[in-house]
DNA sequence: AAGAGGATGCCCT
DNA sequence: GGGCATCCTCTTC
């Protein structure tokens, strides 16, 4: 029931709070209405030196300057023309590390997030997929930059513990373009989960 | 079950 | 103007 301060997202290189990230609550509040899952798939971008990274090379675009807060602040862009994805961003102010949720187990507020999606069906398609839990849980691009500790967006610890052996590593999608850097196994989810997004 | 292709708009990765 | 940190529908096996 604890909301994650923005000390936890300080302390840790991306790669290990993407990690830790999983098991963790992610919460939205739009119009009174709350709606909630457990994390159970991310993806780190590590820049400067990440190619897949929207800040490789420390480039800054209007898009992209919120990644230079500090973290614990929210990078929320769009993709494809249609997906809304919602990054954490991570570490100390000026090193631009963001986790990518990628897909939640839906606890919370279910009729809600399946009016949302127009989806009958409680399975993985509900919030399986960046595009589609930041649907689910009424997560806009107007939101981006503020931080995870306000009452729109945040994130809870629920002392689920995820143990590193029950953790799955494996190379990031949708990057071609990132060279040496496709094939860092830097997409974690929980194993076993049918909420993670298809496989591969 | 799996693959192909279209949708769609913002940002230039 | 090209290319996306995607998802859904339709087709075919």
């Amino acid at each position: 029931m604890t909301k994650l301060p923005v000390e936890f997202y300080q302390h840790h290189d991306v790669i290990e709070l993407s990690k830790l990230l999983l098991g963790k609550h992610l919460f939205t509040k739009f119009n009174e209405q709350v709606t909630a899952g457990m994390i159970v798939e991310t993806e780190a971008y590590r820049a400067p030196e990440d190619k897949a990274s929207h800040a490789f090379g420390l480039k800054r675009t209007k898009r992209n300057q919120v990644m230079y807060l500090s973290g614990g602040h929210a990078y929320i862009y769009l993709c494809y023309g249609m997906y809304t994805l919602f990054n954490v961003i991570t570490n100390t102010e000026g090193i631009p590390h963001g986790v990518l949720i990628r897909a939640i187990q839906p606890t919370i507020g279910l009729e809600i997030m399946q009016k949302r999606r127009n989806k009958i069906k409680i399975d993985r398609s509900l919030t399986g997929g960046p595009g589609a839990l930041t649907q689910a849980l009424g997560i806009n691009v107007k939101d981006s930059g503020i931080l995870l500790t306000g009452s729109k967006i945040w994130i809870e610890d629920r002392n689920t513990n995820v143990k590193e052996e029950d953790i799955i590593a494996s190379p990031r999608v949708g990057i071609d373009y990132a060279e040496e850097y496709i094939h860092m196994p830097w997409r974690f989810r929980i194993k076993n989960s049918p909420w993670t997004s298809p496989a591969k």
